[in-house]
DNA sequence: GACAAGATGAACGTGTCTGTTAACTTTTGA
DNA sequence: TCAAAAGTTAACAGACACGTTCATCTTGTC
């Protein structure tokens, strides 16, 4: 049986996200491998954890390269285009909660995966789109909150990912009172 | 010295934020005190998490009952009030991030902790003064969320409390378009 | 000052997880 | 079909954290 890296992986991401110190062993059961197989790919526990950081977040980046560079005149519909298409991401990346929030590894690649995202922001803000007040980190910071909050409900079963992708562009860009 | 249960919950909040399976002496050093002392008071590990997730949310929820019964006319300020009261328990509760998403002990916690919230968005929705078409589920989800990432840049040192509360409330309520 | 309660430090057994090694089996593909 | 690559099982040593015990030292109170 050959193995990839992503079984292994998406298995991690699976478990972590029950118990963020959870065994190689258990990572390797939920990946129906055994486990001195997951130390021929990675040679420590270390590695493993941040090989799962580094491919989640780029999984998320690719999905921001949706993002143009250019910024259109509606931001409403790329949003939730790119909103749903993060949604599935949700399984192999909730676990990306359990991070410490100053994790200097981690930042960098977080960092470049919400790049596209920051961008946009920013050039809205600049046409006016967005309000002016708000700092771009902030309305990355929020956006990424929502991200999270709905990957929960959705985890949960509370929510489809369709429903979900409206609730967090419509309650980030339109707030959540009766206008 | 006499130790205070709070001496050793709050070195167990502020440890775990950092690393969510620090060990009992990396908390019992935070705390000052040794390590054997945490057992007089803890039988074991997980009896000191469960204290300590109760606790935190306890605090929360006592913040939360500011929220009078009946529903006032202009939720912005309570729910300001409210928010900015939360502020400063970043450092005891963002913790709570850390748990799994699925933990049955911290549920209940939760449950009771945001129970007012839950009432109040409830009730402002009914009066149209929150969007229909929300889930109230979501009112909560999203509100809890942007808490989180409020905490995450009170931390990093990007946000005072103060701004930081009437972002939240801000991007909450009104969003982040431009009307 | 004396007594009781509580905190400390050291030491120890225990269990568990990590990482390594080696012999064996299965899969792949030439 | 045969050989190389890759996966599995089993066993092992080392490290580390948990939880316990006990002798000693502080602290608070009468």
């Amino acid at each position: 049986m050959v193995i990839r890296n992503e079984q292994i992986l998406d298995a991690a991401a699976e478990v972590l996200v029950q118990r963020p110190n959870a065994t190689l062993q258990s990572i390797a059961n939920a990946a129906g491998i055994s486990r001195t197989t997951i130390f021929h790919r990675y040679a420590t526990r270390e590695d493993l954890l941040e090989a799962l950081g580094a491919h989640a977040l780029q999984r998320i980046g690719s999905v921001m390269q949706r993002i143009p560079g250019p910024a259109p005149e509606d931001i409403t519909a790329l949003l939730l285009d790119v909103t749903e298409g993060l949604m599935p991401l949700g399984p192999h990346s909730a676990f990306l909660r359990m991070a410490p929030v100053g994790d200097d590894m981690l930042d960098a690649h977080w960092q470049q995966a919400v790049a596209p995202l920051a961008v946009l922001f920013a050039a809205a803000q600049a046409r006016g789109q967005l309000r002016s007040q708000i700092p771009i980190r902030w309305l990355v910071s929020s956006y990424v909150s929502l991200l999270f909050g709905a990957w929960d409900e959705i985890a949960v079963g509370e929510l489809g990912p369709m429903q979900a992708a409206r609730l967090v562009v419509d309650t980030w860009l339109a707030g959540t009172a009766q206008t």
